[in-house]
DNA sequence: CGTCCTCTTGAGGATAGTCAATTCCAGTGG
DNA sequence: CCACTGGAATTGACTATCCTCAAGAGGACG
């Protein structure tokens, strides 16, 4: 039971780059603090502008710029197993602001850790680097889509992504799921107003392309959406470069093969 | 003169995190490939679609992403001293190109280098990782502006943030530059067409803020520019929590230090 | 049965795109 | 010295996407 919760939720996030070694899995365990939990609309973490670091364990949430005027950008969508907070590590007065987009549960990381991961872990050390260049590449796509397309493709897209994510572990993109955003989130995550994002959603909905009701969200034609979002699905790189684990268990050579062989 | 170049273009990047001991600075001089040079408009790396990294030495690139109907969207500009390619190790078929923004100097690096920069290098690997978050946080704030505000203020933010990354070493804004970006580049950058840019562009000069021509670029008022695009100064983080150095040179908690106290 | 949050719809206006034509300017060659 | 050339910058007219303001409807919950 005490393994279940890592397994899954934590472990998940870095495994695809490569299977963790038992002390790799042992030293992951022991850096969270307790479980702490957060109400939909909540800052995690409990107040904006100063850095930290939690992992998600459970509920959906995301980094959020938010301006003086009250507007605010949602920079993405965090589900479980995501580390959240990195990017404010880099900068001394943090931009972003941690919200919960549904009920979470966190689990706080000392930035000590982190130094400890650098020097004792490198192989974790450079999985993690890696997750941040994905998280990074998807930040890149979402401003292309915002700077070249119109707002029924960003949220197209928007929902493309969400459900590779979702089946990442089946390796399928799940097509029916629990959907805990408000309209007024995926405004603010495609950039545009609540009234405009109205109106994306209900041609999406007339072109039969998603079901979206009561906090549940069924993507009833995939094909047609992603072929009318206009991308292609998203492939994690084979990470053939990993230092070799500490135990020497597995070449690094066969790591990520799980998901990548059809 | 070997030592110059190194100082001033690659390991700059790096040094805001901590000073640098002399095996550090001796490993990252052993690792890069031989000079390349590229051409405006050209793709770094000679091709897109396939991963690579590069130390730019000299010129402005950018990460662009280009869709299928050959619109693109350019990510952030690049300056010498900047790793290029890094967010295309994460994904198996990056999304992004190389482009050069103006006549440039590069050399390569092996992805090999990394694994063993993680293994036998582990605070430069935590700086890069700082590193890669900074310019994370970077496209985040980009995302923000192009969600959340309108053209002339996304142009003078992109502007403010040139104007303080080259006067980084100074610690103070560059306030008049060498200026290779055409028009179409900035209308890239902050994803408006060609004719609207050119508007925008106008107002800014109308308003007395810059002064754009002749491949120069000098911002005439950076404080009305800076209360224009409603952005706070950038300031890197102390990064108090680096692993030590190797040969015990310097405590970590001076880290960052030299270009944080003012 | 009211209250609050969320979702929905309409009208008018501002921002930004497309299309098209013109000017400017640095090279380049006659 | 001057026409030719191609990239770059500029301008205007028209259209479309998107925003603001406003009002109303549906639903959960006390």
């Amino acid at each position: 039971m005490t393994e279940g919760p890592y397994r899954h939720k934590s472990v998940t996030r870095l495994s695809p780059f490569g299977n963790l070694s038992p002390d790799e899995v042992a030293w992951l365990k022991s850096i969270a603090g307790p479980m702490q939990e957060w109400e939909r609309g909540q800052v995690i973490g409990g107040s904006a502008g100063k850095a930290s670091l939690h992992l998600l364990l459970e509920g959906w949430a995301s980094s959020a710029i938010i301006l003086p005027d009250g507007t605010r950008q949602l920079i993405g969508i965090n589900l479980p197993g995501d580390l959240l907070g990195l990017p404010g590590l880099s900068i001394a007065q943090p931009l972003d602001t941690l919200l919960a987009l549904s009920p979470v549960k966190v689990r706080g990381i000392p930035v000590a850790a982190l130094s400890e991961m650098f020097s004792n872990h490198p192989r974790l050390a450079a999985m993690l680097f890696l997750i941040s260049q994905e998280e990074r590449m998807r930040a890149m796509e979402r401003l292309t889509l915002m700077g070249q397309v119109e707002a029924d493709v960003r949220l197209a897209a928007l929902l493309v992504r969400l459900s590779e994510r979702l089946g990442e572990n089946a390796d399928a993109p799940c097509l029916d799921f629990e959907f805990p955003l408000r309209q007024l989130d995926l405004a603010d995550l495609i950039g545009v107003s609540l009234t405009h994002l109205n109106g994306v959603l209900q041609s999406l909905r007339a072109a039969g392309l998603i079901h979206l009701s009561g906090r549940r969200l069924r993507i009833a034609d995939a094909a047609r959406l992603r072929d009318f979002a206009n991308i292609e699905p998203w492939w994690p790189a084979e990470a053939d470069w990993l230092p070799d684990p500490p135990d020497g268990k597995g070449h690094p050579s066969a790591a990520g093969s799980t998901r990548l062989s059809p």
